[in-house]
DNA sequence: GCGCATCACTGAAGCGCTTAACCCAAGAGA
DNA sequence: TCTCTTGGGTTAAGCGCTTCAGTGATGCGC
């Protein structure tokens, strides 16, 4: 490459007109403008420009200049140059623990739309409810040179995110990484919703309770499920529960096998609302009515789920604030290397009709 | 930076390991491992080590051994530099007309799974249904550098596509771009969709009907848009277009102004689930039912769409081919340089509960 | 036994940018 | 008047990889 095409001192030659070149050829790629392209038709040096357009190193009138030439020019700095160079790419992972549920779905969209207006891109995963994938794919966006992954972990518990946080700045939404040095961290108080949840349900008169979680069996003591349990040792409740997948089909399976068990619960209790339609489905399918033959509750309040017959009764989580939290204090992770301290966001009730006493005559 | 620290001369200094460093200060990050340091473990040079690790230039006995270094030293290649130097990056940018589509969002997510099983990352943005957001992130993600484009058009017709196309592989989904030299286009026989539903309709007995449309009124010319016209002239129906937002509010709103107007359609025909989603809103906010009072045929098939009460008519495309092909054609172009043919996917009618013939006594 | 093609590999250039270090002229302070 | 700054640049190194153009050793045909 040293000899066909002395690029240097080719380009070096006056104006970017086309001068000697092979004319003949078409350049479908109409060569990108460099730096270079700028400092020669200003007569600067390619640092100098490189200063200027990035306003640091401030002489306010050549600064001007620079920008006018750029932008005559249709310059665009090179992202990928800049990031070897910088060592910042300027991308934002988002590690999302199932797409297929809808709220996260929501979530990496408009995470994606908030980092964009502050100039960054983001590289979205999907780790499908799978711990293993999911420590795979932290360690590959991490090897994507990503300058912060945002994570909604499977298994907060797991022992890679130590290392993870140790390559980037990590953030969590949903659950804290207890161990790992997050650069923040905006958790639910899932706690406090499934304990409310539960105690509606019981006022209502169900004792035979179902917990649908995204967990894995291997991961029994993510806060949620442990204190669904608490609770329902302290209320002398029969809570089981049924770790299940978001998307729908996959989760009627669920609900399905649990409706038709022996002993089946009067009342679900979702830890997503992905996995709430689902238990709709199922019933649906069984002849059960809902909320009449079992009640359901969901966690998210996604948007769809007051649409339903009945509307689904859920927790709302501030999905706005929580974006703009994520967002906010990973920038400052980002550019001022500070951490921020936990926030704690609480669930507000949106009862709704899919609640209900148990009928009676079933048992 | 070049007196400080002299960093190659440092590096050749044997082994990596912890040599004559200005130790006491611990590096947090641990120090990426480099072509370099395989080079100096086996005896050979970074260029060799990087052909045998690509596969290149095949010495079978040679490759193992780097492999094999490369592996316990855990070496993983830079994606920027590797981008740098090759001029692909890896990425492919996925940009949706509108990511409030439940519908668009399974298709993101799709892609982005099935472009990271062939080593791809991928960068989503969300044209948020605004033609002119659409431009300007298109360029934007050209300009990172993506190695091609996945986009679910909203103005197929607008004249930066073939710019576009110029600069990535440009491979869309839904809609044609005519005029643009796409290395791939998967679209929808809209056509056969709108002219199929719109019988169907009127079979039932409709005469008014609503077309809720994604487009803009800037975008008459759609395929989709211009045969609803052609059907609706050759069939003596009453039909009007109503443009509307994905979002469950959004599309409420219309909904709602439409069903309050002087003379309401007795069907509507949206072009996405999602909107459709939002008149079971409107209609419900308005005391009608749905069929009874206004009948509902949407498109895409999104899985909730069945669990609505009453379950939703819609048309399916077949999403996992869909996925298939764009993936399979997008890296193809990539690679090989080869465009593929156009390929249009017919719908499939699903017929369910939300259409029936319209209440005779109201008008 | 000699020329020639392979083979297996090396050296160096280059991708387009950032950044540390240096440098010169002009204004300020003494 | 002379030194000290400071503003406004410049130079060159370097990011970690790919890739082109060699280059000695082999292997081979005749």
């Amino acid at each position: 490459m040293h000899a066909g095409r002395p690029l240097h001192s080719e380009r070096r030659g006056r104006q970017s007109s086309s001068s000697g070149r092979y004319t003949d050829e078409v350049p479908k790629q109409p060569r990108r403008i460099t730096l270079r392209d700028i400092a020669e038709e200003t007569g600067l040096s390619a640092a100098a420009v490189s200063y200027a357009l990035r306003g640091l190193q401030v002489p306010p009138e050549t600064q001007r200049r620079v920008r006018e030439v750029a932008d005559r020019l249709g310059y665009q700095a090179d992202p990928i140059a800049r990031a070897l160079a910088s060592g910042r790419t300027g991308y934002v992972g988002v590690l999302c623990g199932s797409l297929a549920d809808v709220w996260q779905q929501d979530i990496a969209a408009a995470l994606g739309r908030k980092f964009l207006s502050v100039g960054r891109h983001t590289l979205i995963a999907d780790a499908s409810n799978d711990p293993e994938l999911e420590a795979t794919l932290a360690s590959q966006l991490a090897d994507q040179r990503v300058d912060a992954l945002i994570v909604l972990p499977v298994d907060p518990a797991a022992a890679h995110w130590k290392e993870v946080a140790r390559r980037t700045v990590l953030t969590s939404i949903g659950d804290g990484l207890p161990g790992a040095a997050t650069a923040a961290e905006v958790v639910f108080d899932n706690g406090a919703g499934v304990t409310d949840a539960l105690h509606r349900l019981v006022d209502c008169g169900h004792r035979r309770i179902a917990v649908m979680t995204p967990s894995r069996p291997t991961t029994p003591d993510r806060p949620a499920e442990a204190i669904a349990h608490q609770v329902a040792q302290s209320l002398g409740l029969d809570v089981t529960l049924h770790p299940s997948p978001h998307d729908l089909d996959g989760a009627t399976a669920v609900a399905r096998t649990v409706l038709s068990s022996a002993n089946p619960p009067t009342a679900f209790l979702c830890l997503a609302d992905s996995m709430a339609y689902g238990v709709y489905a199922g019933a649906r399918e069984l002849g059960l009515d809902v909320p009449d033959d079992v009640s359901v509750m969901g966690f998210d309040d996604h948007p769809l789920s007051r649409l339903l017959t009945p509307p689904l009764s859920s927790y709302r989580w501030p999905a706005d604030l929580l974006v703009d939290l994520v967002v906010k204090r990973t920038v400052k992770a980002i550019d001022e290397d500070k951490l921020s301290r936990r926030k704690v966001l609480a669930p507000a009730a949106k009862p709704r009709g899919s609640v209900a006493p148990p009928r009676t005559t079933r048992r």
